[in-house]
DNA sequence: AATACAGCTTCCCCTTGGGGGAGAGTAAAG
DNA sequence: CTTTACTCTCCCCCAAGGGGAAGCTGTATT
């Protein structure tokens, strides 16, 4: 099929499915004559898999891993796991970053008034030194 | 003072304070004959004022917004206060997603033995069509 | 059959917030 | 005077595509 219909079937934009292609990750057949791209079942599902990962935050570089996981059946599932895992922390550090991030935030909206005064304990925040 | 003790006092880069400089962020006086940028003590408390809200996830717009308050002697808090207030708001969603797919990624790891075998519930949940 | 329109191709520039490094001028120290 | 440390501009690079131009191709309508 045609990079339209496989883009829709996956979920994903044209571009996006193009992409995937140029930096060689699913890499379709081509039509001979008019030099389509053709896509097989089987790459759709690859494209759908791969739009799935990045939607629980896998980089690029970790779907391709993921991919080749997932194509090998010899893989064991500890190494898919060591990977989630890995995930699961990236994204608990990026929580405690913005959690605390978010209470500073609003431990300085909490002092400022926000009225009509020009006085504002937030931008005294963000003036001070240290 | 020169462009290196400037960064350093601002805890920046000097990559970081020369990009600010070139889009117009903080532009510093010019030393007629070396061309080199000039920083007054005034710059650097902005660069330092930058370098914090930056850490505060504000945007490059974003600091442009709050410079420009923090410049304006007649500004109202109530307008800092709504650029704060907006800012935790952002990050606030962010970490709803971010919560939403640890749990996600958590449940998928705690299903997956993790061991030699090759059987993975994780990279079959990824083929999961809808 | 001719035309219109939708879909495909490559190519290039744009985004955020700088990092890395080349080549050349300058300043300060030995 | 030479070496070394800064500084300058200029250009390319990162992620992960988006937007759009110019030019084929395929199909549908008249």
């Amino acid at each position: 099929m045609n990079i339209g219909k496989a883009a829709q079937k996956a979920g994903l934009s044209v571009k996006t499915v193009r992409y995937y292609a140029n930096i060689g990750m699913v890499s379709p057949q081509r039509n001979t004559q008019t030099s389509y791209r053709d896509y097989a079942d089987d790459d759709v599902a690859k494209l759908h898999f791969i739009g799935k990962a990045r939607r629980f935050n896998f980089s690029i570089e970790e779907c391709k891993e993921l991919l080749s996981l997932y194509e090998d059946k010899n893989r064991t599932s500890q190494e898919v796991k060591t990977l989630t895992l890995a995930k699961i922390a990236e994204i608990d550090s990026k929580l405690t970053e913005l959690t605390s991030l978010k209470d500073q935030l609003q431990l300085l909206a909490k002092g400022c008034k926000g009225n009509d005064r020009p006085d504002c304990p937030i931008l005294d925040a963000l003036s001070i030194k240290p």
